[in-house]
DNA sequence: TTAACGCGGCCGTCGATGAG
DNA sequence: CTCATCGACGGCCGCGTTAA
C-alpha cells in the first residue's frame, strides 16, 4: 500500500475527512455588537427621557399590499362604525387613523411583558407613513413611549388586530408604570379580529392575521418572515449577545402586520359599504354581512342580503343556518308569507324548530288545527328515531306533546261546534 | 272577566379564540 | 388571575290573545 509512514495522525485524520484541532472549529463567537443601524435603516429621536431608535418608512398611497391598495377607496360605511359602536370611524378622515401593532417578550399579561417594538402606520398627505419604534435596550422604553405618543398625536382612531385585549393594556401598562399620560386614552378602537371573525369565521378554519392575509388579501410573505412564537427568545438572544441581525426579520413581520392592518381596513369596508357588489365574492360572506346588518337593527337590507347570499353556492349546513335566520328574521319583520316559505324549505330538510313554527303558524294565525297537527306528529316522528341526539329529543318531546295535546282539544270542540 | 298560554325581547352564562 | 367579543342557549318578564 502507499501509505506514507511519514504522515502525521493529524494529517491521516484529515484525510479520512476528520477535522481536528482548535482551528478548524467555527470561532465561539465573542459577542459581536452588530448594532440595530446596520440591520435597518433607521435614525434616532430625541426625546425628554434620551434618545430612541426609529425606522420610517414611507409608501405612495397607491401602494398595493397583496390584492388591495392601502387607501380606503370609499368612505368608511356608517354600518362599521355602528358595529364598532363609535360615530368617529364614519365621520373623520382616514389620516385620523393609526394602524398600530407590538413585538413583545411574551404572552403573558401582567407587568412582566412589555413591548420592545411598536410599528404605527398613518396617513399623511400623499403619503403613507410606518414607523417602528425599537428598544435597543429595556431602559429606553420611556423614550420609545414618548416617541410613539408623538406619533399617535394627530390621530384619534385606533386600528388593531386583537389591540383590546392584548397592545392596548399591555402599551397602557408600561405608560402607567412610567408616570406617563396614556396617548390614546379617549381614542376610538377599531379592533379588526373582531370583525375579521363575524366576516369569515365560517369561511375560514383560522382568523389569525396571516390567515386573513393569505386567503383574504393575497398577500404572502417571504423567507424574511419568523413565526410570532419565537419573537421573545430573538430578542432576549439579542439583548444577550447585541448582535441585532436577526431583529431584520421581526421588523420586516411587524411591517407586514401593519400594512395588513391598512388593506383590511380598506377591504372590509368596501365590502361592507356594497356588500351587493364585485367586491364580495363568496355567498359565505354574504350571509355574515347579512347577519351583521340583522344585528344592528337593519332589517330590510339584512332580509335582502340573506335572499341574496342564500341564491349562491353554499355548505349545506350554512345554507340551512341561513335558511333558519331569514325565517325567523321575516317573521320579525312581520313578512309571514315569507317566513312561511323559509319554514316550509327548513322542514324538508327535517329540521324540528321549523315544524314547530309551522305548528304555531297554523294553530294560531290561520286556526287551521288539523295542518298544526300534522307538523307536531311529524316532528314527534322524527324525534323519536333512536338517532336524535338524547338531550335534545327530551327538550323537544316535552314541547311537541304539549302542542299535541292542546290541538286535540281544539279538534275535538271545533268539531263539536260543527 | 279571568286564568292560562304563547310570543319575543332581553340578559346572563358558557366555551372558543386571537394577540407574542 | 389575560381579556374582549361572539354565537348559542336557556330563563325571565311583560304583553296580547283566547277559552271558559
Amino acid at each position: 500500500m502507499n501509505s506514507s509512514p511519514k504522515k502525521s495522525l493529524a494529517d491521516k485524520l484529515k484525510s479520512l475527512g476528520v477535522k481536528v484541532g482548535a482551528t478548524e472549529h467555527p470561532r465561539p463567537k465573542p459577542a459581536e455588537h452588530t448594532p440595530i443601524e446596520s440591520v435597518v435603516p433607521g435614525d434616532y429621536r430625541q426625546t425628554h427621557y434620551g434618545e430612541t431608535f426609529v425606522y420610517e418608512q414611507r409608501y405612495p398611497l397607491n401602494h398595493l399590499h397583496g390584492d388591495i391598495p392601502l387607501l380606503p377607496t370609499t368612505p368608511l360605511p356608517d354600518l362599521l362604525s355602528a358595529w364598532a359602536k363609535d360615530e368617529r370611524i364614519s365621520r373623520l378622515p382616514i389620516e385620523k387613523f393609526v394602524f398600530f401593532d407590538t413585538e413583545t417578550s411574551g404572552l403573558a399579561g401582567g407587568t412582566g411583558t412589555y413591548a420592545f417594538m411598536v410599528g404605527a402606520g398613518r396617513f399623511e398627505g400623499d403619503e403613507f407613513i410606518l414607523a417602528q419604534f425599537f428598544l435597543r435596550d429595556p431602559s429606553e422604553e420611556p423614550a420609545m413611549l414618548e416617541a410613539l405618543a408623538e406619533f399617535i398625536a394627530p390621530c384619534e382612531i385606533l386600528v388593531s388586530y386583537n389591540g383590546k385585549s392584548f397592545d392596548a393594556p399591555l402599551l397602557q401598562t408600561r405608560y402607567r408604570l412610567h408616570e406617563m399620560p396614556i396617548p390614546f386614552q379617549d381614542y376610538a378602537h377599531l379592533d379588526l379580529l373582531h370583525l375579521a371573525r363575524r366576516l369569515w369565521r365560517d369561511r375560514l378554519t383560522s382568523r389569525t392575521l396571516q390567515s386573513i392575509e393569505e386567503h383574504i388579501l393575497s398577500v404572502g410573505r417571504t423567507s424574511e418572515e419568523v413565526p410570532g412564537y419565537e419573537i421573545p427568545y430573538l430578542y432576549f438572544d439579542y439583548l444577550r449577545d447585541k448582535n441585532a441581525e436577526p431583529m431584520k426579520g421581526v421588523f420586516y413581520h411587524n411591517e407586514i402586520d401593519i400594512l395588513s392592518l391598512a388593506a383590511l381596513l380598506n377591504h372590509a369596508g368596501t365590502i361592507l359599504a356594497d356588500p351587493f357588489g364585485e367586491g364580495v365574492n363568496h355567498s359565505l360572506d354574504v350571509i355574515a354581512i347579512a347577519k351583521l346588518f340583522e344585528d344592528l337593527h337593519q332589517w330590510d337590507e339584512a332580509a335582502h342580503l340573506y335572499e341574496h347570499g342564500l341564491e349562491g353556492k353554499l355548505p349545506q349546513e350554512d345554507f340551512m343556518r341561513a335558511v333558519k335566520r331569514l325565517s325567523i328574521l321575516q317573521r320579525r319583520r312581520g313578512d309571514i308569507e315569507e317566513a312561511v316559505k323559509w319554514w316550509g324549505r327548513a322542514a324538508e330538510d327535517g329540521h324540528i324548530y321549523a315544524h314547530v313554527e309551522l305548528a304555531k303558524h297554523y294553530e294560531h294565525r290561520t286556526k287551521d288545527f288539523v295542518v298544526a297537527k300534522e307538523y307536531v306528529l311529524t316532528a314527534l316522528e322524527m324525534v323519536k328515531t333512536e338517532d336524535f341526539p338524547f338531550h335534545e329529543r327530551e327538550h323537544w318531546l316535552g314541547e311537541l306533546n304539549h302542542r299535541l295535546e292542546r290541538l286535540k282539544r281544539k279538534n275535538k270542540s271545533s268539531k263539536k261546534r260543527n
